[in-house]
DNA sequence: GTAATTTGACCACTA
DNA sequence: CTAGTGGTCAAATTA
């Protein structure tokens, strides 16, 4: 993939509207109007590695960042965890973008898993990376940014963008913020995680995911309660301090060179006490996060905010589960999928994923892809223990089941992920009887294939899995939005040989701008924010249905919708605090 | 001195 | 049964 450095932001203005996603605010939750959008892109650092960028590259404040880039230069972001983010007045105004709800934070949105898409259409399509893309694209010009900071692994991926000053709170700055995030665009734009260069595995991988994934733990754990107030605090505190990335500790505990890819992976596991679960993250030479895979889900609140200043392992883990907690919602949403980032944030339950070994097997031995070999075994892997470890707790959700808008998928369906696929098989594999439909991409000459099939576990939960790059862009949007989705260069790097794993890994934002905000590539689900606001607490229906449902951004109410999955019946309903 | 990371070795799983 | 690969362990190293 190509980092585009620099290519990006300037073009910030240009943010089609589309992707600007309103969030009403009708939620209560949301109604801190503290929080700063930055806020949440400080949120979103998660490489564990972070610690050893130094201070200043860590501290580097966003705004400088943005200036290199907006203005001159190129926001590097990378590794090092955003500092602050100095988020200069938006050439828009950031309400025309979307106007976040009093409450909500807009950086707990980027932070959220679940991206919000503007347009209610956008599915975030691993393949196709369509939400990351625009939300992620900070990390395009990674490369950049890299360079300046360190480039051993101890990158640190910070994610999040922290505000120097909370004045990024402003609304002016969140919306911005938000904006950037959510438009590829934007004005800082930030690199795009070389992770490209795993296309294959990032198609479905992204960090973008993981960043998420991790924010929406963050505010699953934190800040997702019901009790928001707290969050501002924690934010900001965190802004502050370096990050984890996705608001968790993680200690590594091993780093090995794996077949079929030039990245080193590094593996974590949660800093808590009895918390199962780890994350695998690749990284190019670069330092860049080319792949994360979540396994297992968090069976603790996120740390606080403040967390560890210094190390990952000072974590501080919150006592207090939330009352509510993303985690809930994740479980749903999220926790289908088993370990994807999403699990980081979730809570235990979440980690049921259904994505089957057998999928996969099939999916290898059935023809569907090349590539799946390599990735197989590792997703394997981790699905099972996710599936393992997974625990679902449904009885404990708060959540209601989001309104799943389907997407029927006639012949030639135009996925939320902005591309357009044919169906052309539809079968049953072991491990989960609900069938599995196969589709593949319309565009002449393009390889990509891509199943779905409802989790076995949790029918609210949609599994996808792309297979391939696409070696085109995303068509032209079907709605207004649509254009935007393409988050993941598919096309761009070299690897023609994508491979999607099912794994929720999290990908960095592809390299595309016009994208629609970061998605979590599995999971894919992503909520509006008018989801979040809905009454009754988040309103994270969307939450339901993690990889399927997307937030639309549209003024609509929120419902999230499964991703192609014909789940018509399924309706959102507000979570509850 | 403490804690985290690194790294080689070992183990388990799959083909 | 063997080889290959990935994941984990744990001692050594580094910060």
């Amino acid at each position: 993939m190509a980092s585009s450095s620099g290519s990006l932001d300037t073009s910030a203005n240009s943010h089609p509207p589309v992707q600007t996603f309103s969030f009403s605010t009708h939620s209560s939750f949301m109604n801190s109007p503290t929080t700063s959008f930055s806020d949440l892109l400080a949120y979103g650092d998660d490489e564990p590695s972070n610690n050893t960028v130094t201070g200043n590259q860590q501290r580097r404040g966003l705004s400088d960042r943005i200036a290199e880039r907006i203005g001159s230069g190129v926001p590097k972001f990378k590794s090092t965890p955003p500092p602050s983010l100095p988020l200069s007045p938006p050439p828009v105004s950031p309400s025309s973008y979307f106007a976040i709800p009093p409450g909500l934070s807009p950086a707990e949105l980027l932070d959220s898993p679940v991206l919000l898409n503007p347009s209610s259409n956008i599915l975030p399509s691993p393949t196709t990376g369509t939400y990351a893309a625009q939300a992620f694209n900070w990390r395009k010009d990674s490369a950049q940014y890299q360079q300046s900071l360190k480039k051993d692994d101890k990158y640190s991926f910070d994610f999040s963008f922290q505000p120097p000053e909370r004045a990024s709170k402003t609304s002016s700055a969140m919306l911005q913020s938000s904006n950037a995030a959510f438009q590829s665009q934007q004005p800082w734009s930030f690199q795009e995680p070389k992770i490209a260069v795993k296309q294959e595995h990032s198609s479905m991988q992204s960090f973008t995911s993981e960043i998420a994934a991790t924010q929406m733990n963050s505010q699953a754990s934190n800040g997702f309660q019901c009790d928001y107030g707290n969050q501002q605090q924690q934010y900001q505190s965190v802004r502050e301090q370096k990050r984890s990335e996705d608001g968790y500790n993680w200690r590594k505990y091993g780093q090995k060179q794996v077949k079929g890819s030039e990245n080193p992976r590094s593996y974590y596991k949660c800093t808590y006490p009895n918390c199962p679960t780890k994350k695998k993250v690749e990284r190019s030479l670069d330092g860049q996060i080319a792949e994360i895979v979540y396994k297992g889900s968090h069976n603790h609140p996120k740390p606080q905010s403040t967390r560890r200043s210094s190390s990952s392992a000072s974590c501080r883990y919150p006592i207090q589960a939330p009352n509510f907690t993303m985690n809930q919602i994740q479980d749903q949403s999220f926790a289908s999928y088993g370990s994807g980032h999403m699990d980081s944030v979730q809570t235990p339950e979440n980690s049921s994923i259904s994505i089957g070994d057998d999928d996969f097997d099939s999916q290898k031995s059935k023809s569907c892809g090349d590539d799946f070999d390599e990735d197989e075994p590792e997703a394997k892997r981790w699905k099972r223990e996710g599936e393992n470890e997974g625990i679902s707790a449904p009885g404990s959700r708060t959540v209601r089941e989001p309104r799943v808008v389907v997407q029927t998928t006639s012949d030639i369906d135009i996925l939320d992920d902005g591309y357009r696929w044919r169906k052309y098989g539809q079968k049953v594999v072991k491990g989960n009887p609900n069938p599995r439909s196969y589709y593949k991409c319309t565009h002449p000459g393009c390889p990509v294939r891509k199943h779905v099939e409802r989790a076995s576990h949790d029918l609210r939960a949609v599994i996808t899995t792309y297979e391939g790059k696409h070696n085109h862009d995303v068509p032209a949007a079907r709605g207004s939005s649509h254009s935007v989705n393409k988050v993941f260069p598919e096309n761009n790097s070299s690897n023609t040989t994508g491979k999607s794993s099912s794994s929720m890994a999290i990908r960095p934002a592809a390299s595309n701008h016009n994208r629609s905000p970061p998605i979590i590539s599995e999971g894919e689900t992503s909520f509006t924010f008018d989801m979040l606001q809905s009454p009754g607490s988040f309103g994270f229906s969307g939450f339901g249905n993690p990889m399927e449902s997307y937030v639309s951004q549209s003024t609509d109410n929120v419902f999230s919708r499964t991703k192609e999955e014909p789940r018509d019946d399924m309706l959102l309903q507000p979570l509850r605090c």
